[in-house]
DNA sequence: ATTTGCAGTTGATATAAATCAATCTATGAC
DNA sequence: GTCATAGATTGATTTATATCAACTGCAAAT
């Protein structure tokens, strides 16, 4: 029965999850659902629980990987001390670092909270790129994207003292990642020294004079702004 | 009479001069000769004294523009300070950054020794983009390493100390762009210290120490590296 | 319940770098 | 040639940050 037939070959369209995926359209918008059923039959989903090292800098680069939940943070190694390139979210992260100019993971890849990835082989993804031009496109302007952001951000914080790095990184927390003037540090004070290059006593201290200050509040890994215009002008300033 | 029909078609062909161009290779190679032809038709030539600036920060985005010969700082300004991004030669600087994300240069060109650009309609750059899969692989793959090469020198120079950021940055001078250990400084003491984020002074003092420890030879802007080997433990150690 | 260890905190001190100030060039304008 | 000016240099001082050390509190391990 014909009926049949297109139930069938409507779950077989169906079984390639990647249709359904919400993070479709950051990537894929302009991927026909044949092409997207060659990713998705080699793409593998992995889960990283809190503290667990997805990528770690040196490894063969074999996948395109994209998150589609959770927090990361992309860090290298130099010396033994670790220097912390990017927190990123779900839009925000993919690896589009290095994966087109290098063999090797220049970085590492940590999940800062539970988090799901997407793998997909990039060699499949290699090969769309040079079959499917509104696709290149799309990487090519994401690319742009991702790479700008993390080019601003360094000069950003390069440019600033330590109290106006530490208003940098809050208001980041705030605004890019979380949404919102309460929320929990996803990392340790030691890792926001990382991120910011300087030590975890002077974050700490920091820290703590914008307590006193009444900036923000703190108590342990919560923060709450307070005076959100301030903590902006110490960003701007410092 | 054929010969000269045939005549005129070469010279016809020729007339675009890209064809000829020395960096085609680095951008081109996966370009067909109609469609290099459709691009160098609106291709202007741009000669760029030293000093002059080529992109403003701010302004609006029309063009892909590659560097032919000389050299040029890429900065941005942020409460009047200059902030030395890179420093890029011919195969080099490409207007990546930005160019495909952004509707509005971030940062600014200068050049830093007379320099010959090539401006492409970046409207028609993107139209090959689509429509070429190997020329969209050529774009990612140089765009990969450009905003790399970029990431990995912000990077290292926030890791390091004055001397350690001097020391990297005259050994990047003797090994990137002159390939020789004696050399004119392209920059003036006060780009040097804002390429490296550090005031003009220190960069200053730091200089004479190095000369004083016969590391190297200063006289005016020519400098010459004599004992590389220690300059390189200061870039690695500092 | 006690121990161990680590993240976080605070204080005292040392060090690196910025700032302020004064000269000292070299270079182009007149 | 001399004047004016901006870049380069050196010194003295201040300020920011790192380092070293000690202590706290909490959580995992025994």
């Amino acid at each position: 029965m014909s009926d049949s037939i297109n139930a069938t070959n409507f779950l077989e369209g169906d079984i390639c999850s990647c249709t359904q995926c919400k993070l479709k359209s950051a990537f894929f918008e302009n991927v026909s659902k044949k092409d997207l059923r060659i990713l998705c039959i080699e793409k593998t989903d992995v889960f990283a629980e809190k503290g667990e090292t997805v990528i770690k800098q040196g490894e063969k680069i074999h996948d395109f990987i994209y998150l589609k939940s959770g927090l990361i943070k992309i860090s290298r190694f130099r010396n033994d001390i670790e220097q912390i390139i990017n927190i990123a979210k779900p839009f925000d992260f993919v690896s589009l670092l290095s994966v087109f100019s290098d063999e090797y993971y220049k970085y590492s890849i940590t999940a800062l909270e539970d988090s799901e990835l997407c793998k997909l082989d990039l060699l499949k993804v290699k090969q769309l790129i040079a079959r499917n031009g509104d696709f290149a496109f799309d990487i090519v302007t994401k690319m742009s994207i991702v790479s700008d952001r993390i080019i601003n951000m360094s000069l950003d914080i390069r440019q600033k003292n330590i109290a106006g790095r530490i208003a940098y990184v809050l208001l980041y927390f705030a605004n890019e990642i979380y949404q919102s003037d309460e929320f929990e540090l996803p990392i340790s004070r030691k890792e926001f020294a990382d991120f910011i290059g300087k030590t975890t006593e002077n974050v700490v201290r920091n820290l703590s004079d914008m307590k006193k200050s009444k900036i923000i509040k703190i108590y342990g890994k919560s923060i709450e702004i307070v005076d959100k215009k301030r903590l902006q002008q110490i960003s701007d300033f410092g």
